[in-house]
RNA sequence: GGGGUCGUAGUUCAGCUUGGUUAGAACGCCUGCCUGUCACGCAGGAGGUCGCGAGUUCGAGUCUCGUCGGCCCCGCCA
């Protein structure tokens, strides 16, 4: 089909622009038939153009464009005009013209779409994700695309100036299942064998440092088996780091460098360096998480010294029990209602706990379920360490330490929700969380595990309570925190294959193990490893922050479902006998 | 693996508590009229496997059980 050049983009005609022949291409967002008038909104990724269809102008472009629907490809050309003063449209960047269609050229019809092409959009989105060609057609989510390769660019230029080289890692890599579960491909040639897709380029950019590249990032995919959420999907995004000859500071300020351009470049904000710091500890036990969102304040305090000899069973019970007996004042609350407490109440449950305690301050006193239990002492104190007044809420959670901060932790979030403490959406909380523990104890299977990875560097002084008391060991391990969303984790990584082997020791994964599954990176560590470490952000993540987005999927060209499922070509899907039969694969 | 929630027209929903007439609304779609609309307006019209399968019942969109799918959360995510 014959049809001429755009001259302009549909988000480009102004009133300089009045008087000249224009040719513009695009796809019908909206029609308006008047009866000898016809109103086309048309629609490119740049914006939107009205060009107008008129009877008694040209008879032939008039009749074709009663033909017009939503979503056909037109090419039109015609005149700009001014608008009429009236009818100047201050929605529009080109709301102050329109173009007088002369001739009209139909390059694709389109059946009626699915959903409304718009933004605020109502369908469901499963819908959304059938047709996500479609979906994508929308303004919000080419929005959110450019921003991401906006991101994309800041980033591969932020670490190119700064020396880094981009290297790419095999996609294909062997299989090491410690951690998150591997997805799997069969090898054809290797009968019985299988490679692995890669969780993250961790050992390679290990090996990268040892082959003295010194400064490494990529952008690269990742893979992980795992089940989704609103903000997991099986295959992400990382911006991965590594840096040789390093301790933490040098890495905090590279990241700190990036997060300030970021910052600059996207939300136009001064981010005031250096970024606030939180150790493991001090987190969980102010905020009960590991990634706390410090938009608001709403502290946990730990109540367990005014309880040492409480009179009321269940907090004598749990200092008995050397569990934690921890709070928040949830300010103002004190108004809920029977059903908004027991909705708390319900909330906490849900997540495990045994039970919310609840105290309103009032004038004179405290009005609660367990007001009777607590000595005038108690009560003062309490009243006292949250600084309450009249109206407040007092929400206390008692039991297993790191569970029960975790639950009070959640329900800050909570309160904080009900109560709208986040609504100033031009101040973010960026802070690094740094100290984590090393290990971390699994009840099933009675052993310790790597809370980051196995190849992370144990504090120094930590270094002699690796055999008797691993879980005191602290790790050189940190982790970034954007608006309570881990955005980035790392380390500081072992370089030495003594301490390694310790590791590997306190991990219960005997030599001849280790050797099978790190034996490469452990040969390599004889051959003169340098101090590194690095860090990884999750880049979806990040652009689902920086775009004020809910999920990731909202910044990610084609995502799947919270099943792992791509409604729009129905993968996974069942492949024939032949190929399963060359894989030497058998269904069971 | 577990919990919650949703599934009715192309779309978003109401109807379900308390089973009973022809399953409604808005938007969208189709036809006609309309020369300044921009959520165009006006008149008319079409459009339904009430996710699927059993069961209870004289009768099921509505009650019960199962199942499938979406979303959120816990577990999981070195």
């Amino acid at each position: 089909m014959k049809f001429k050049t755009r001259t302009h983009t549909c988000g480009e005609l102004t009133q300089q622009n009045v008087g000249e022949n224009v040719v513009l291409n695009g796809w019908v967002d909206r029609r308006r038939d008047l009866g000898g008038v016809i109103f086309i909104w048309i629609r490119d990724r740049y914006g939107i153009t009205q060009v107008i269809f008129l009877e008694e102008f040209n008879k032939e472009a008039y009749s074709l464009g009663k033909e017009l629907r939503n979503e056909f490809v037109i090419s039109i050309e015609g005149k700009v005009r001014k608008r009429p003063g009236d009818a100047v449209n201050q929605e529009l960047r080109t709301g102050e013209i329109d173009v007088l269609v002369d001739k009209l050229i139909i390059l694709n019809e389109s059946e009626t779409p699915p959903f409304a092409i718009k933004n605020n959009i109502e369908a469901f989105e499963d819908l959304r994700l059938k047709y996500r060609y479609l979906d994508l057609r929308r303004p919000e989510l080419q929005k959110n695309l450019f921003l991401r390769h906006s991101m994309y660019q800041l980033v591969r230029k932020y670490f190119d100036e700064n020396n880094f080289i981009e290297v790419e890692t095999p996609v294909l890599m062997k299989s090491t299942p410690e951690g998150a579960r591997d997805y799997l491909v069969p090898s054809r040639i290797h009968k019985g064998k299988f490679y692995a897709l890669p969780q993250s380029p961790q050992t390679y950019k290990q090996l990268l440092m040892i082959s003295g590249f010194d400064r490494y990032f990529q952008i690269v995919k990742c893979f992980r088996d795992e089940d989704l959420r609103a903000d997991r999907q099986p295959e992400f995004t990382q911006i991965d780091v590594e840096m040789s000859f390093v301790d933490q500071e040098n890495i905090f300020e590279v990241v700190e460098g990036l997060m300030k351009e970021l910052f600059k470049q996207i939300w136009n904000l001064e981010l005031n360096l250096p970024i606030l710091r939180l150790n493991y500890d001090e987190a969980m036990e102010k905020y009960g998480s590991d990634k706390p969102d410090l938009r608001f304040d709403l502290r946990l305090i730990t109540l367990n010294p005014i309880f040492t000899n409480s009179e009321f069973k269940v907090f004598k019970k749990a200092v008995e029990n050397n569990n934690i007996i921890t709070g928040i004042n949830a300010k103002g609350c004190g108004k809920y209602n029977r059903s908004q407490i027991d909705a708390l109440s319900e909330f906490a449950k849900n997540l495990g706990s045994k039970g919310l305690i609840w105290l309103k301050v009032t004038s004179d006193n405290i009005n609660s379920p367990v007001a009777k239990y607590l000595s005038g002492k108690e009560t003062n104190e309490l009243i006292s360490i949250f600084d309450a007044k009249e109206g407040d809420l007092i929400l206390i959670l008692g039991g297993e330490k790191e569970k029960t901060l975790q639950q009070l932790g959640s329900l800050r979030l909570e309160v904080a929700k009900r109560e709208g403490l986040i609504s100033d959406n031009t101040h973010h909380s960026l802070l690094w969380v740094t100290d984590f523990p090393l290990f971390e104890w699994d009840e099933v299977t009675k052993r310790y595990y790597a809370m980051h990875h196995p190849f992370t560097s144990p504090r120094v002084d930590d270094i002699k309570f690796m055999d008797k008391e691993p879980s005191k060991v602290k790790a050189r391990a940190y982790d970034l925190v954007l608006n309570g969303n881990e955005i980035a984790g790392g380390s500081i990584r072992i370089h030495n294959a003594e301490l390694q082997a310790k590791m590997f020791k306190a991990l219960d994964i005997s030599t001849h193990e280790a050797e099978q599954k790190f034996g490469f990176l452990m040969n390599a560590f004889k051959y003169g490893a340098p101090p590194h470490g690095g860090i990884a952000f999750g880049f979806d993540r990040m652009v689902m922050i920086f775009a004020g987005e809910d999920s990731i999927r909202d910044t990610i060209a084609f995502p799947k479902t919270a099943s792992a499922v791509s409604l729009m070509d129905n993968s996974p899907s069942e492949v024939s006998e032949e190929q399963l039969k060359e894989l030497h694969i058998k269904i069971i």
